[in-house]
DNA sequence: CGCGTAATTGAAAAGTATCAACACTGGTGG
DNA sequence: CCACCAGTGTTGATACTTTTCAATTACGCG
């Protein structure tokens, strides 16, 4: 089954199809590609020449307002997909990639992602199950953020994610929340000081 | 192009496809319905037998929290297409879906839905499409409500559908924006002293 | 007219942002 | 080895925004 509503979603049957295409197809317009911390896989506003299934590592999703701030839409795990958004509506990228861990990737040419998608029925069907993933987790963040307080949308991240607060900076948890670090330590402290967190 | 980044959101592409199919295949298993403002065509948390298609009318989408809040995920208008990602992911239904104008629709049994979207190519286009459409959506709306005041949300909300304050209800606003219904008023009386809006 | 729903407004309380100062850490070069 | 630096994290005080609560008013309709 699907699993929308962990914070780093993971998608293993996409990897494996993935990787299988990579190893025993050989295909070549799937390659492996590696990202160092910090590096960006693919930057916001420009066009998108491939599409990237994550094979190993914790990337971050966000996109930057004209007003300077940032909003993270996800942390992708192993199997996430992304640049299939852009690829299939013939647009500019709208979101950044970054890497957070040490991240390895497939890439797959647009064309020939364009391409499988409508020839390869399980390949198909593994998109389409991975944006309506999307769209359902998307659905539930937004809804549950704008209907609780950020101590109840903190609680629930780490209930999620049990590990976020050693492997994701404050500032990018912050981003992910919609709130400032300020407000961000101010609830962290809250919380330790009624021992509902370490 | 699509077109995601108005308010009520239209897909004739779609709608004319689903017409076709009705009318001239006369496909049993796609049928015309009608409801009043008001009526709920699809609830909330419970299995989804149908995916609809909107033929006219306007229709919301919301969530309800656990905490009694409502979040109003969208307005749909022409050609919009619901159900899908409950039938797709075999899962209850998340959000309820309820007609604000009078609504028609077309009603698409869930397992010849499954079976088009397998075996017609443009089917499955049109879907993927519609799908990779919500999630674009949902990323900008997401990120511009996090990172903008509700002033200035509502004024980007009046700018996508000016006849925004005349058809929809003001508590159908807030719920949308995210803000009390005492907040929306104070942000509308806000902008009218400024000569912002009439 | 009377009823219920939707809309409006004020005042106090709660929540969040802003700003500015300071602490901790790991790495670099003198 | 230590001084320095940059990045990250922490904290307090204040200002601002939004919610909550409660009381009224406006509107559509049988």
């Amino acid at each position: 089954m699907s699993r929308t509503l962990i914070m780093i979603r993971v998608n293993l049957e996409l990897l494996t199809y993935t990787a299988r295409i990579h190893d025993k197809e050989q295909e070549p317009d799937v390659r492996e590609q590696k990202f160092s911390p910090g590096e960006q896989i693919l930057p916001q506003g420009k066009r998108v020449s491939h599409v990237y299934v994550i094979k190993k590592g914790i990337a971050k999703c966000y996109l930057s307002e004209d007003n300077g701030k940032d909003f993270i839409q996800e942390f992708f795990g192993e199997g996430e997909l992304f640049g299939e958004i852009e690829v299939i509506n013939d647009t500019f990228s709208f979101c950044c990639i970054e890497a957070i861990t040490e991240v390895e990737v497939y890439r797959i040419e647009r064309k020939y992602f364009k391409e499988r998608v409508s020839t390869d029925t399980r390949f198909n069907q593994l998109i389409i199950k991975s944006l309506t993933n999307k769209i359902s987790y998307k659905a539930h963040r937004h809804a549950y953020h704008q209907s609780h307080t950020s101590e109840e949308n903190l609680l629930r991240l780490i209930g999620m994610f049990p590990q976020l607060l050693s492997k994701i900076s404050k500032q990018d948890i912050a981003n992910y929340l919609g709130i400032t670090l300020r407000s961000l330590n101010r609830t962290i402290n809250d919380l330790k000081n009624r021992n509902l967190l370490s």
